[in-house]
DNA sequence: CGGGCCATTTGATCCAGATCAAAGAGCAAC
DNA sequence: GTTGCTCTTTGATCTGGATCAAATGGCCCG
């Protein structure tokens, strides 16, 4: 997959127009950050940014996946987040990055430098309006994934992890479906909480349960969303259409 | 501690006045804030708000300390975070709850009718600014609680609560102090996500190491910070000044 | 087609922290 | 004081997931 974004791209047909920091802006809005953005693209496996490095530019992820990780001293390694496209990497007033961000796939970003950015979110209520709900969101988020690192099994935090992905990749009105792990076992190790062999083995068990199916490392098919849900330890409701 | 706020107290002489969510309001702003707040009590142990209650009043905590959790269906609870004076209860745009709400110890909240808090926020970029600073800064929070839950080892955990209990009560220059556990025992192992009995094994071993002390079950005070800080699994630095 | 390099699976064993159980310890009410 | 709480400590045992160790299976590349 190569999408060119050119340097003079307008704003309008960008594909995260109406869900990153951007979705409220007006017009004469987006013109402002316009003249203060630029892209880049950063390969799969490629560091976006350390933990500690000065950050120059804030960025929305256009297209890709990025992690947020942190890694202890021996090596201990916790991802605290998924950046999606239209998730923002950077926090207005502060120099420096708190935690490793890594681009999982290819990663297209639009980034707006330091200064000017800043200054745009003081003075455009829109943005830092947008911005709190996506904090907020995020934040919601990160509390819900404490309460998995915190007090799930293993075989609940892999049901919930499949759950996200199928939750994440549903089509609407499709019933059967394949869907793509975007992690390797690793990462979703890192993810939650969790070894690699425990991830490789609760997934064993799951196959062989018959919950959920795999045609390939990667991708698979649930047989019984009722089953995957129970498993995951969250509340009944579920969400299922009956 | 019987502090008394009459309905009419004015914010500007409120003990939360330049770090809750109208740190950045000016007079007239204020103003606004101040025609639509009341202020409740609420009793130690008590419940403020239950996961899926219809918000009816967001709130800062002006006194006191409150715990925000979610308990799996069998019991499990994990605390997903520690409210204390000046954060914030609820989510614009958000008609419910996502976790439960209670008191730790007694807590006085000024509170805003949820519809015409909302439209201040909307009109007000200062209050909607500062909610986007505060969101960022749990949500910092709430990462770095995710690698103690999801890598840290039971020493590790306990060393960083009390450090982080430590942090937050010194006092600048004074160099011997007592500090006070905020909450029980359990409630600490809902924190960490540990059980009761590794939080009291864990504090008897630190006690047995010499690095802490304690003079009833509550009252500690810390013989070695540097012992302290280097069994909490974070990185050198440790903010010591040499 | 065969070799090398990964990612993954599976097996065997270990151990940190959970669980089950019981004994202190502080403190309010009578 | 003593009765009855609740909170905490300590002991004994169990176990889920980690750790250590080998296979297995793609897949790229020459």
């Amino acid at each position: 997959m190569t999408l060119v974004f050119n340097e003079r791209e307008k704003c309008g047909s960008c594909p995260i127009r109406h869900r990153a920091i951007c979705a409220r802006c007006d017009e004469d809005e987006l013109a402002l950050l316009e003249g203060i953005k630029s892209y880049a693209t950063i390969e799969a496996g490629q560091p976006i940014i350390w933990r500690g490095d000065e950050l120059t530019h804030f960025a929305s992820i256009v297209a890709g996946t990025a992690s947020l990780t942190r890694t202890l001293e021996d090596g201990r390694t916790q991802m605290v987040g998924l950046l999606l496209p239209s998730d923002f990497i950077g926090r207005p007033g502060r120099e420096t990055v708190d935690f490793d961000v890594v681009a999982i796939s290819d990663v297209t970003l639009c980034q707006f430098r330091r200064e000017p950015f800043e200054k745009l979110v003081e003075e455009v209520p829109h943005i830092s309006h947008r911005m709190m709900e996506m904090a907020l969101d995020e934040l919601n988020a990160a509390r819900e994934w404490m309460v998995l690192l915190g007090r799930k099994t293993a075989r609940e935090k892999i049901a919930t992890f499949l759950e996200m992905v199928v939750r994440r990749e549903s089509v609407p009105f499709m019933k059967t479906q394949n869907y793509r792990l975007p992690l390797t076992r690793e990462e979703i190790a890192d993810f939650l909480g969790l070894t690699l062999e425990t991830i490789s083995r609760q997934l064993s068990a799951l196959k062989k349960a018959g919950v959920v199916e795999f045609s390939d490392r990667r991708t698979f098919h649930v047989n019984d969303i009722g089953a995957l849900h129970n498993a995951s330890g969250d509340d009944a409701d579920g969400g299922v259409i009956i």
